[in-house]
DNA sequence: TGAAACAAACCGACCGTCGGTCTATTTATA
DNA sequence: TATAAATAGACCGACGGTCGGTTTGTTTCA
């Protein structure tokens, strides 16, 4: 093979790239290093220079995930002339743009990150999401308590509630997906909004909201999505 | 080796109790067919005769355990001198019994069930639970809902985002449990309350109960089980 | 009654693949 | 030109899984 150098952080993100590529395509565990690899024009001694191992591998692409998620949502969180419900509001807002924005993509990475062979990757996504979002949302939550425009007395562990919530939500999305590809769009979309709506409704009462004051949803949400 | 045959229910359940016992004390994937076997006193043949592949023994685990757990937690739910509530509180109780009469089974169980190389055992499980948990919990909703001492309008929805809000505080024990292990049972045991008791009140307001009627711990409890 | 026929249970040598290692070589840079 | 980082790719051992064959128990029928 020709023998070519570059920056380490351009061969490594090249890896990564190759990589998130692959494990979403085939799944984690039916990629094999080799097939990186080859993908990314690289020796085998050039990847384990930059990854201990394939596990490393997977964390770095978890964490650039994360990393990129987290400065898609700095800002929102960052405006200050919203008040903590209306950040929370703002955070699903952008999330459905988000979502039908990149439907197509998405919809690939759900039906990846729900396949059996890709509970590994699943996981390591969903912690390193985790991760950058308890501080944001336990800090948003905080500063509603003390506004005194939702009860969250404790925060941190709202947060972890709130964010383990979504994983339901993710769920649902998923099944609605697999429900629409087979055909039934008007199931699927109804399921899915009913439960966006129980989703907004356990928030409201968690927080103790005003019923209607999250709007995690917005008619014609999950039609949008799905066709998109 | 000796040639033995057994009945097919007998030795498959010996698979299943090998597999379960390696699984958690060394890791799914740190633990190879050949451990099994050699464990079980089986062939290689053997083995596959009663499981197509690794990951099948996996699910036999998984799926054997999820129906001890049904059976155990059956009884509770069919008695009919109590009201959802109650049986909401039963099914809590009876947690934390076990939770205190195993506590060191439960708590090498977490251990294992946390690392990351049991992502696989741990998903499975989970998954195995939630699908006999689901029905139960529904079931338990939608009759509070008729009787009107809860709200929950859609009992399916909100039977999983309940069961998974349990994760939250699966990992909290997780938490607890190391902070313990690292000689800090005070903090350890105020960390654990405090979560449960947010857990509770995050169930309670998400099913529109009055403060204080469901306990999902009680004085002193994550004492006990700590130290247990 | 017993032996032939059949199916299920079981054995273990063997195979292909895969993650990971190692030594040698090249490239940039001080 | 000396040194360290980067790259190449042959190689290794372990692992999941296969396969041809053997044993054991049961059914069938002369």
């Amino acid at each position: 093979m020709v023998r070519t150098k570059k920056s380490p952080e351009v061969r490594s993100n090249e890896l990564i790239d190759c990589a998130e590529r692959l494990f979403f395509q085939h799944g984690y565990e039916n990629t094999t290093v080799n097939d990186v690899i080859r993908e990314a024009n690289v020796s085998k001694g050039a990847f384990y220079h930059y990854f201990v191992s394939k596990e490393a591998l997977l964390e770095a692409v978890a964490t650039r995930m994360a990393r990129r998620n987290l400065e898609e949502l700095q800002p929102l969180v960052e405006d200050p002339s919203l008040d903590a419900v209306g950040q929370l509001n703002a955070l699903f807002a952008g999330s459905r743009r988000t979502k039908i924005d990149m439907a197509p993509q998405l919809k690939n990475t759900f039906n990846a990150l729900f396949k059996p062979e890709n509970v590994a990757l699943y996981h390591r996504i969903d912690e390193a999401l985790l991760a950058v979002s308890i501080p944001l949302v336990a800090e948003m939550l905080r500063r509603g308590h003390e506004e005194g425009t939702l009860d969250a007395p404790d925060p941190e562990a709202a947060a972890l509630m709130l964010l383990q919530l979504r994983v339901s939500v993710a769920k649902v999305m998923y099944k609605a997906l697999q429900r629409y590809e087979a055909g039934d769009l008007d199931g699927a979309a109804a399921m899915l909004d009913g439960w966006m709506r129980t989703y907004g409704t356990a928030i409201e009462r968690f927080l103790k909201l005003p019923d209607g004051s999250i709007e995690v949803t917005e008619p014609g949400f999950a039609r949008a999505f799905l066709e998109a």
